[in-house]
RNA sequence: GGUCCCAUCGUCUAGCCUGGCCUAGGACGGAGCCCUCUCAAGGCUUAAACACGGGUUCGAAUCCCGUUGGGACCA
């Protein structure tokens, strides 16, 4: 058994797209399993629609989730006088011939078939014409057999046998000299030994329009597997309207590119009743007999909870490296350069229960940063009002009694105060959450103190006292 | 129009190939309860689906045929 050798072949016209990412997430991992190779190329023929941009916008997306490639990228504009010289190849072995229909009669027969009913495929006039030095333009054409019948086994659909007298001769070299898209393909798959074409469901109708270009050129023909499409919430392919569907959107919402990763594959593809996979156990557990054949909605919430579940799970350390630029970007650039890595560790550990994105966890993480909070000014109408004042001043007192700061000391402390006050928890904790953070909802009063540490913790209990009594 | 693909809770899916263990399981989301210093997280409970119609069979979500409905491609 040969090795395996997958691919991905975007073109590059815009950014990349979540179903983009998967179909080469599915290759990656079938590669990676089978100890294979998994090339990227850049589908670029069609100059008029792609971009330099669009090509390193790939890259950096398949960066960004982990997907590397180990041959490529190639680009299709690089390799012109491949598909023509093989192109050409064909011509000689008879498998192709010279067409000068022009465009517009083509259209005009096209029309003309539509109106008697029949299908508007080429009628082949030129195939027996043999034309060998065509005088003015012309294109190349296919000979596509015309009887019998391609059969596909494909990878995730299974065996599909398509009725070789539907085809029609397709043009391979245009006559501006430029390869047709079901041409350049398996030339490149051809030449790149490509062993499993895998790709999206809208290929499947082009497959058995190649598969005889393959034979024809005397190459093996590849296996073939095609993904079933991603759909938004109305079932319509999605689309910008559906919300972001760039790959690069989801980095800049603050999603992990594992939980990115965990969540696309488990659309269209499960292992039982498992949900949270780690990349070794993708690599491992894929096949392809478990994808389903399907078309799958993208749904934002489950991916929403994906991402919260790796930010719980995720090392701190981790989860601080990709924090720290949106920390920086929200102007705390000066605190987190100042703060020792072990404390915003400490600081994810606080928050990441709450936190659904690293966006989220930017606004959890803030008040802590500094050393006085941004009041919201409901929570401290609400809570730090004039009748709080002489009981925080109480429990100020008390903290500052303790030498050092322990978290069970303190607490220990507090719930005394609130007791002899004859206060219920949640109404002493209210205001102290308030005066601490700046806002009435944190997390465990006590792990903030620990995260503020004592004399932060005191100072703010001063200004909430303050504020409280006075302003 | 032709060819091809697809069809289980609102959504992602298990089960289908190798019929019975399915009074159809899990997850997201929803509802309710519990926990609780707030917000979360967590725990428990709950509503919710085999597109339809025929066959085959003792028995069908599972096999076969058809219908309907979606979709892709070719223009």
């Amino acid at each position: 058994m040969s090795q395996v050798r997958v691919r991905f072949a975007p073109s590059p016209t815009g950014f990349l797209h979540i179903g983009g990412v998967r179909t080469a997430l599915f290759n990656w991992l079938y590669a990676r399993q089978q100890k294979g190779v998994f090339v990227l190329r850049i589908e670029d023929t069609d100059q008029s629609r792609s971009t330099d941009e669009s090509i390193q916008a790939i890259i950096e997306g398949l960066k960004w989730v982990g997907l590397d490639w180990d041959e490529g990228p190639f680009r299709q504009t690089e390799r012109m006088d491949l598909y023509r010289s093989h192109a050409l190849s064909l011509l000689e072995k008879g498998r192709a011939y010279w067409c000068v229909c022009k465009a517009e009669e083509l259209e005009a027969r096209r029309k003309e078939a539509e109106a008697k009913g029949l299908s508007p495929r080429y009628d082949g006039r030129c195939r027996s014409l043999g034309i060998t030095n065509p005088a003015g333009e012309a294109a190349l054409r296919f000979k596509a057999p015309q009887e019998g019948q391609t059969v596909v086994d494909d990878l995730i659909k299974g065996r599909i046998v398509f009725d070789n007298a539907v085809l029609d001769d397709l043009i391979i070299l245009r006559s501006n000299g430029y390869p047709t898209y079901n041409f350049s393909v398996v030339v490149d798959d051809a030449l790149m030994h490509i062993t499993h074409v895998v790709r999206g469901d809208d290929h499947l109708t082009n497959t058995p329009r190649q598969v005889p270009i393959f034979e024809a050129l005397g190459f093996p023909v590849p296996r073939f597997g095609h993904l079933p499409m991603i759909l938004g919430s109305d079932k319509a392919r999605l689309s910008k309207r559906h919300g972001a569907t760039s790959i690069m959107a989801y980095k800049e919402m603050g999603y992990l590119p594992d939980a990115m990763v965990n969540y696309l594959v488990r659309l269209g593809w499960s292992h039982g009743d498992q949900e949270v996979f780690t990349r070794q156990e993708l690599i491992e557990k894929f096949s392809w007999d478990h994808v389903q054949k399907s078309a799958a909605v993208f749904n934002p919430e489950k991916l929403l909870w994906m991402n919260a579940e790796y930010i719980k799970t995720t090392e701190p350390g981790r989860i601080v490296r990709e924090l720290v630029p949106l920390l920086e970007r929200a102007g705390l650039g000066d605190e987190v350069r100042t703060a020792s890595a072990d404390w915003l560790a400490q600081l994810v550990v606080l928050v990441r229960e709450r936190a659904k994105t690293l966006t989220d966890m930017v606004m959890w993480v803030t008040p802590y940063f500094g050393q006085t909070a941004a009041y919201d000014e409901e929570s401290v109408k609400k809570f730090l009002t004039p009748a709080m004042a002489p009981i925080l001043s109480r429990l100020l007192a008390r903290f500052e009694a303790i030498s050092g700061f322990s978290k069970a000391e303190w607490e220990e402390s507090f719930k005394r105060l609130a007791d002899e006050e004859g206060l219920k928890m949640g109404q002493l904790a209210q205001p102290v959450r308030v005066a601490l953070t700046g806002r009435a909802a944190s997390p465990g009063l006590f792990e903030v103190m620990e995260v503020l540490g004592r004399d932060r913790t005191l100072f703010r209990l001063r200004k909430g006292i303050e504020r409280a009594s006075g302003a």
